[in-house]
DNA sequence: TGCAAAAACTTCACGCCGTATAGTTTCCTC
DNA sequence: GAGGAAACTATACGGCGTGAAGTTTTTGCA
């Protein structure tokens, strides 16, 4: 058998990256539901059947594009993140909400993809099918609340949560990467992850559109109140951290 | 033609409920995809064709469906609303939530076909599939921001919402019911809206359970977060309305 | 260089789906 | 009891995922 290097596998690799992109493509313009082995086969000048060779089933090809799609949308959080200075927990907080919104209204489909059940009979692997994009989002939310932790302590004196109420594969990324966020902050963090979602994810089913004429100017509101809810101003100036 | 007691006309009232209610059966053990015009026509011994008599496309039936079980959901968080004592805000709002919680993790297919894209191809008509039932709800949530506002609405004195921002159906119903909420206060509403769907929806969809244990013990917290951002404490003691 | 094995791909088939058209049966009304 | 409307069936088309079997292309080795 050919190295890692052999012309077969080359083709073979390019191949599957054919599939994938055709895929994508097929989902942006037509919707995740216009992902079809067929149609895929058709834009590529082959045959549906051709494509079991690359994947066992259409459900795994779809995960793989959960994956792929996942991945770009914890890229592009995880990139305003690090772009926006650290010296400024609000402002920072809000870039990473509006970078997330932002995506989700640049790739509606892809959102779609990954929280949805967009693609007709699709059913999940076990666990989940994007874990660890998942986990990366997850842990770039527990960063917000790390950031604004010393802010918004106060508020959570009484909460009880324990590291055992959390999965351990999230826990695995959150806790080394924010040593000093305790199951509080974790907490924390899966609720604004969740305010996000909601709202988000009602603007882009076209539920908010029904009832307000500029989501924008929800969000906006909701991002102020986030930063306020921590203990922290929006405006360039912050209290010190109590205590 | 016979008048509206007519044994044809009752016949056909009783074909068409049929339908409806073994769509929804169909929905409730398969999900909002077994939801099939060939399905429904093999349970009830007829041809598929034979429903088109009675609706006019499969989408027709799906938008009927999405306002049966919309309304089903308002009933109960409206319920839920009612009896709970007004003299308690918040464990009134509370319990509004804990309604809307408690009806999607009893319908999570019913969840999924109002606010999901579960059935393949479905297209929703213009103004969306259930405009009422989702004017219900949100009216819904305004009781809540309205029985908050004189505890919050300190906090949005900078907020500068006009009655053009929101859609002229929602308002005709949140106006009369609350005379006395701004529109600060309608976006208020949206934003818990928002976060409520946010965070039950990924627990429907099953993204929260791979980050934690116990959805429940999250959503207990954002509770008890919910009616403390709102100015009001949530065991049994408030303070007085500032002002 | 020739040849067998393996990989890639096609063809055909099955059972699902929504739905259009045309034909049949059933029922109501006069 | 006959005419007509309403309810329903039969057949068909193109779409879907996928399994089985057959064909072509490429590869590695003698």
């Amino acid at each position: 058998m050919g190295g890692t290097g052999g012309r077969r596998e080359r083709l073979r690799a390019e191949t599957t990256a054919e599939i994938r992109q055709v895929a994508l493509k097929l989902m942006a313009s037509g919707g995740p539901d216009a992902i079809t082995l067929r149609a895929i086969a058709r834009e590529m000048g082959m045959t549906a059947n051709a494509i079991y060779g690359y994947f066992a089933t259409r459900d795994d090809l779809v995960t793989t594009l959960i994956n792929e799609v996942y991945a770009a949308l914890a890229d592009a959080v995880d990139a305003a993140w690090a772009d926006a200075p650290a010296t400024d927990p609000a402002s920072r907080i809000q870039t990473w909400a509006r970078a997330f919104r932002g995506w989700a209204l640049a790739n509606p489909e892809g959102f779609r993809l990954i929280y949805g059940d967009p693609v007709p009979g699709y059913q999940a692997p076990e666990g989940g099918a994007a874990p660890n994009a998942a986990y990366r989002v997850c842990t770039g939310i527990a960063g917000l609340a790390a950031a604004a932790w010393p802010y918004a302590e106060q508020f959570y004196a009484d909460s009880d949560f324990q590291w055992s109420d959390f999965d351990g594969g999230l826990l695995g990324k959150v806790r080394p990467a924010y040593p000093d966020l305790p199951p509080a902050g974790v907490a924390l963090a899966l609720r604004i992850w969740g305010h996000l979602h909601g709202l988000v994810s009602l603007e882009i089913y076209g539920h908010l559109r029904t009832q307000t004429i500029s989501p924008d100017k929800l969000f906006r509101e909701e991002l102020a109140h986030l930063v306020r809810s921590l203990g922290i101003d929006s405006e360039g100036y912050r209290p010190e951290p109590p205590r």
